[in-house]
DNA sequence: GCTTGCCTACCTAACATTTGATAGTTTAGA
DNA sequence: TCTAAACTATCAAATGTTAGGTAGGCAAGC
C-alpha cells in the first residue's frame, strides 16, 4: 500500500521538505523555500502533494516510520545491556535528520489540524517513546535505586539528544558523537549509581 | 536608562506578546494574536512598540534580564554547595515563563536581523549560559571523574529544563517540581558518581 | 515512419487570505 | 486643552492554493 510514493522526483520533494522542516519547524518554512531548494517553482509542488499541510505530515510520518524501524533494529542487535542500548540508541538518532519531539508538539502541531495532529502524536509514541521507554523499564529493573518513571526520563532523554545537536560552537574540539558519548555516560554512572 | 517602561498599560503589552512568544515562537505568533489576547485592535499596538521584531527582541532582552538577576540571587542565596544550586536553579527556572534557548536559536533567531539575532545571542549568554558555566565547572572541581566540557553540561542542563517542561500529560502523579528534583538527582548521583 | 494520445513534470498567471505596517481620527481623563 | 490610548481604514508584501498551459518521452495504431 501507498503506492503514491512511486514516483522518484517525488521523494526528491519529501526530502527536501524533510530537511527544511525538520530544521526550521513547520511555519517558518514555506512552500516557496522548499521549491527553492529544488530549483522549481513553488505552484509545481502541487503536482507532487496536495498541499503544506499534507506535505508536512507525510514527512513527518515517513520519518517516524524511519525511526521506529531505525530504533527497533539498532535496539535487538544491541542486545546486550541497556547501558549498551542507550549509547547505540543515541548515535543513530544523532545519524538522523533532527526529529525534534519537543518543537513539533510545542510549535508545529498547534498549527495543523488537530485530526492530522492526533495522528502524528500517536505514531510520535509508538515510533519513539514507547521504544525508549523500554529501555528505561529495563534499567529500572536493575537498579535498587528510586528512579524517575520511565516516560519521564524519556522525556529528559530525548531533550538530551536535541540538546546536544546544538551544542555550543565553540567546543570543535570533540564530535557531536563524542559529546554524546560523554554525556550519556554522565546519565548511565547516574542510574547505576552508587 | 530604559525609561521606556514607565507606561503600566505598556507593560501589558509586553507581558502579553512575552507570553504568547515564549509558548509558540516568534513567527507563529502574530500581532493580531497579541492584540486579540490584550483584547484590542491590532494596529493599537503600534502605540507602545516600533514594530513585531522590536517588541521580540525587548520582551526577549526583558526576560533574559530577569533571568540574570534571579539566577544570580538564587545561586548566591545557595552559596552552599553545587548540588544545591543545581536543585534551586531548576526550581527558579521552572517558575519563569519558558525561556527555551534551544527554540529561540534555532527558529527565532534566523527570522530577525542579524544585528538583533546577534544582541539576543551575547545577552543569552551572559544571563544563563555563564551562570551556569559556574555550576558545573565548581563540580568538576569537586569529583576526580572526567567530566565533559562546562559548556556542554550547560547545553544538556538546559534541554532537560525544557523537557521536563512539557513532560508527558499521563503523569499527574507529580508536579512539575518533582519531576525536576528527580530528574535532577539523577543527573546529580551521575557527576558525583561512584 | 509518422501520427495520435497519454503521462510526467514542470511552467505562468492569477487569486484570496494573512500579516506587518502606516495614516488619520476619536475618546476619556487630568 | 492637552495627552495617553485606543480606534478605523487601508496598504503592500508574503503565502497557500487553483487553473490552465507546455515540453518531452513513450507506446499503440495506421
Amino acid at each position: 500500500m501507498n503506492d503514491s510514493t512511486h514516483s522518484l522526483s517525488r521523494e526528491r520533494v519529501l526530502d527536501a521538505a524533510e530537511r527544511l522542516f525538520s530544521q526550521r519547524g513547520y511555519s517558518s518554512v514555506t512552500l516557496r523555500d522548499i521549491a527553492q531548494d529544488l530549483d522549481m517553482k513553488q505552484a509545481s509542488l502541487y503536482y507532487h502533494v496536495k498541499g503544506k499541510e499534507e506535505l508536512f505530515v507525510e514527512v513527518t510520518e515517513r520519518s517516524l516510520q524511519r525511526h521506529r524501524e531505525g530504533l527497533r533494529e539498532v535496539m535487538q542487535n544491541e542486545a546486550l545491556n541497556w547501558q549498551g542500548q542507550l549509547h547505540a540508541v543515541t548515535h543513530w538518532l544523532l545519524s538522523q535528520p533532527p526529529m525534534n519531539v519537543t518543537r513539533v508538539i510545542q510549535s508545529d502541531m498547534p498549527e495543523i489540524s488537530k485530526v492530522h495532529a492526533d495522528q502524528l502524536m500517536m505514531s510520535m509514541y509508538r515510533a519513539m517513546l514507547m521504544p525508549l521507554e523500554q529501555i528505561f523499564m529495563q534499567a529500572q529493573q536493575e537498579t535498587d535505586l528510586p528512579l524517575p518513571h520511565a516516560g519521564l526520563l524519556v522525556g529528559a532523554f530525548l531533550s538530551l539528544i536535541e540538546g546536544i545537536r546544538n551544542a555550543p560552537t565553540n567546543e570543535q574540539y570533540f564530535s557531536k558523537d563524542q559529546a554524546a558519548d560523554q554525556i550519556i555516560e554522565v546519565l548511565i554512572r547516574g542510574l547505576q549509581s552508587r
